[in-house]
DNA sequence: TAAAAATACTCCATAGGTATTTTAT
DNA sequence: ATAAAATACCTATGGAGTATTTTTA
């Protein structure tokens, strides 16, 4: 017994006629006829008693209705729960995230959309630091991650960038430079001579500590590497117990307000912190490409900056 | 889609290799991998993960494997429902019965029998009188129906004899006749000469009574036709109220004991009064034909008068 | 390098079409 | 006499087989 058979079956069941129901198949009669013929002898049961003016159920044909009617209907709605996720519109999607990442309002707000949007779409949410992140990216434990660009790109991940975020010098309340430059007043390199810094630079830290200290060389400033941490948030927290200075993402500027205060830096120095997107190049799920796009769209809407917000200019 | 595919994809998800499902599936792996990629292209969907050592389940794959086996479970069970109900283990069976062959153990003892060894066969069990019984079986409103043989036979009905018995005289207790002959003496037809009898001969009426006239006339015996009614029960009611003598099945003798006498006929002259079987001759359901086996078998062993009942000697 | 899956092609079983006959009212 | 189903026969799609190549750990 074949799906074909059934619904041919229920086809003649509900018409009452071999002819009507052929035409409703977009076939002949014959071959409905016969195919009906093979199933009566397959299930070696009569469904149907023949009338001159078309065909009536027997008491078995009615047993059998309902069943095959609830068994199409269980086929339809399995080609129609796939097609969906074959879309991307339903399933499952594994997120994962830095602090920093999650720090800036751009990343909640694409995943309460992707809820809002997609309510068949079960996000798992994780955060961890770069290195467990990439880890889990390249095992198949995440779909996707949302982080800050790190210096070893590895290879099989892609890293789309969805927007670009200036960088600010975070000081301890009381250190020397928070005395010698207001709040707007923009430190210079060289203001950093001899300072304490604390970097984050474990495998898969961000780029901008790699960049800043490039810069910091080609000005001829020296420093000291006061402590290496593997997240940004660490980084602040350092800052606020008086361990040395640190830069980080504009975002993050107001974290330990009491104790950290924020300066720019030199806006023409491209130093920039831009967050992306990871994911596996090679096989792109539906249902990441569902959420790559939606982050795309709000990145250039600029769409995150809706309300209470620390918002940075976007690329 | 078709079953097919789904039991395709079952087997490979199953075995975990597309090599060992088509050994499974008894055929060869290039169409078992062209059928599991086209339902794949139907889907839109990647079903498996293709590894150098066979494949795995993608996550969509996971979430269309238990929907496919329960499919597949419920075309099975229809398929094994639909074979119980073409062998007439399964369903509904409309029987009727005269209160004459209710009368007899035999009748309940096979609807005791049936229920017990087809416990799937919903009995629906209706008592009547022949005429209406025969109208039903013409409809088709009944399957099958215990009764007398009726004198006329309608076209369309067989009416297969289960069990041939006597039939004895009924008297009111004080009729002349009762003290002319004891509990054990035969009555001859000659002693009826001038008695008031009470008749079943409305439409469908069993045949004793066309044949106790025959055989009457045959004796030179003249009679009265006191009453006719429709059924054997009324028969003896209306000894019971001393209107008139009649004849009945040895089974029925007991009925109104306090009010009603038996007496024995001669044997010799051929009267009895057969319990059949009645069903239309065209379209012997499955479910009847069951009930008719049962019926045989059970008449044959004369497995009917195991306990507390009235039984005539069969033929 | 080896085991498994994919590809290329060939064949034939059978679903479906056309023409006609049978059936039952 | 008529409408519907059954029968007979034909066609062609596509499922399955055989041989071979490709893939990846």
């Amino acid at each position: 017994m074949d799906l074909r058979q059934l619904r041919y079956f229920t086809a003649i069941a509900e018409t009452g006629h071999i002819t009507r129901a052929a035409e409703r198949l977009g076939m002949q009669q014959p071959p409905l006829s016969q195919q009906i013929r093979a199933l009566e002898k397959h299930l070696g049961v009569t469904l149907f008693v023949r009338h001159p003016k078309g065909v009536r159920l027997t008491a078995a044909g009615t047993m059998m209705l309902g069943d095959a009617q609830r068994i199409l209907g269980s086929v339809a709605a399995l080609e129609e729960r796939m097609a969906r996720v074959g879309r991307g519109l339903l399933g499952v999607l594994s997120v994962g995230f830095t602090s920093s990442a999650a720090a800036h309002a751009f990343t909640p707000r694409v995943l309460r959309a992707c809820r809002h949007e997609y309510p068949d779409i079960a996000l798992r949410i994780s955060e961890n630091n770069a290195a467990e992140l990439i880890e889990a990216l390249e095992s198949g434990a995440l779909h996707c991650a949302f982080l800050r660009v790190p210096v070893a790109r590895p290879e099989g991940l892609r890293f789309d960038t969805l927007l670009q975020e200036p960088v600010v010098l975070a000081l301890p309340i009381g250190h020397p430079l928070a005395g010698a430059y207001g709040p707007q007043d923009t430190v210079p390199w060289e203001a950093l001579q001899g300072q304490s810094l604390i970097l984050v630079r474990r495998p898969g830290a961000p780029g901008i500590y790699a960049n800043m200290l490039n810069l910091l060389e080609r000005h001829g400033v020296s420093f000291k590497v006061q402590a290496e941490v593997d997240r940004m948030m660490t980084n602040i927290n350092l800052v606020a117990a008086g361990e040395g200075i640190s830069v980080v993402p504009a975002s993050m500027q107001g974290v330990h307000a009491h104790s950290v205060t924020y300066r720019p830096l030199p806006p023409d120095t491209g130093l920039q912190a831009p967050i992306t997107l990871a994911y596996r190049k090679d096989d792109l799920d539906a249902v990441t490409g569902i959420l790559l796009d939606l982050a795309r769209r709000i990145a250039r809407d600029g769409a995150w900056a809706d309300r209470g917000a620390a918002a940075g200019p976007s690329a």
